[in-house]
DNA sequence: AGTGTTTTGTACCATATTGAACAATATTTA
DNA sequence: TAAATATTGTTCAATATGGTACAAAACACT
């Protein structure tokens, strides 16, 4: 059997682990954004202090553009092997925005909504390398909303004259709206409710009793 | 005749117009976002040195619940001012989302995005007073265009047995999606294109065609 | 044990930022 | 012209922040 542990490095091991570190930095930047954490929040969150921090990930700018892209691909992972399965076009998007909506609603602590559009929209007016991950992000998912669309029209689940662009386009606003919403504070029977009418108003009049009752709170 | 001079008052006049000073404190915040914009750039965006900012508007945090306050009155204004106009559905919606867009979108300088969404949201996670104004702020919008979609299928301009707060919900996404997407750096055919769909899906059948195919970029 | 290597943690510096104190200034009123 | 009033502009103190230097610590290798 072939040696599959590494030979461990050289010198004094971390004292921190990797993943963790990105992750604990990634959740105190979603609480507070960008500008308002600063590197002392960083190595209190992540409980590295400031030179093993800049050592590990740069300055704060460089640790956060790591991060959205980090939060980027993570996405794209997830909604793709969500859309690769064989359900219902209903089911999969019901699936995708409860998902995200479990995201941007955590159990303890008050709503975050989405990392993207909770911290890196607010930047992206000033500083062009932010806006450019989000425009990038936000579009990637567009995308992959158009080809789980295109699939169900070509497949029959929508009408045949329906266009997958348009309707991504739309699938994608309700995906802006509950992450903004999330973060506003608004109630999850309310961000349920525009769920259901959303699904109902893209699948067509097949679902189009759906579109009209939604429950509202 | 009345007379309608006010008594100047006692002291030193000020050297600031108010209502400019707070156009500009609120276009600095808007570029930059609450937490990256300090004292010192609202001293310099306004002309006023720092403690005429303090005895005018209070702190950072004060002038900022201000600003946002007068944004949402404002908009709240020129909203009912279009929807009270006796115009047909589609092209209220037109000329909201084209209005919104000419906000987001300032002929010079970079791509801004909404008041709200792009300064608020980031804030809100953390800061309870903004998360509350930011869900007022956009609830207001929403009701507004309940109001306007309850309307049109009381008079008939769309299908009797459509839900008007289900069709707001959907109507306010696509606004929050244009803030956010104008301020990542989309571009404005695209936006354009989203606001087509939009509204061929809100006006229903009698649009269906729109909302197949709408031009995208 | 001793040496080299890498990380940690303390200390430090320069600058940014908030917020207020206070004298100077410009105006109205007596 | 003098007094009262309100704002301006300078100055200052205290703290926050970004970023780095450097010695101590913890490991591998010989």
């Amino acid at each position: 059997m072939v040696q599959n542990t590494q030979p461990r490095p050289r010198g004094r091991p971390r004292a921190y682990d990797r993943q963790q570190a990105l992750a604990q930095a990634r959740d105190a930047f979603w609480q507070a954004g960008f500008a308002a954490t600063s590197m002392d929040d960083l190595s209190a969150a992540t409980g590295m202090n400031r030179p093993s921090l800049y050592a590990a990930f740069g300055d704060k700018q460089q640790l956060y553009l790591e991060l959205l892209e980090r939060y980027i691909v993570a996405a794209n992972q997830a909604i793709a092997v969500e859309f690769e399965q064989d359900q219902p076009l209903a089911r999969t998007l019901t699936r995708f925005y409860r998902y995200a909506l479990a995201l941007y609603l955590p159990e303890e602590g008050p709503p975050r909504g989405c990392f993207l559009t909770g911290t890196a929209v607010s930047e992206a007016a000033a500083n062009p390398q932010v806006r450019e991950k989000l425009l990038t992000g936000l579009s990637g998912f567009t995308r992959a909303l158009e080809r789980r669309l295109r699939r169900a029209r070509d497949e029959g689940e929508i009408e045949a004259q329906a266009d997958p662009a348009a309707l991504a386009d739309i699938a994608s606003a309700v995906l802006h709206s509950l992450a903004v919403r999330a973060r506003a504070g608004d109630s999850r029977v309310a961000l349920n409710a525009t769920i259901k009418t959303a699904i109902g108003l893209i699948c067509g009049s097949a679902q189009r009793r759906n579109a009209r009752r939604a429950s509202h709170a």
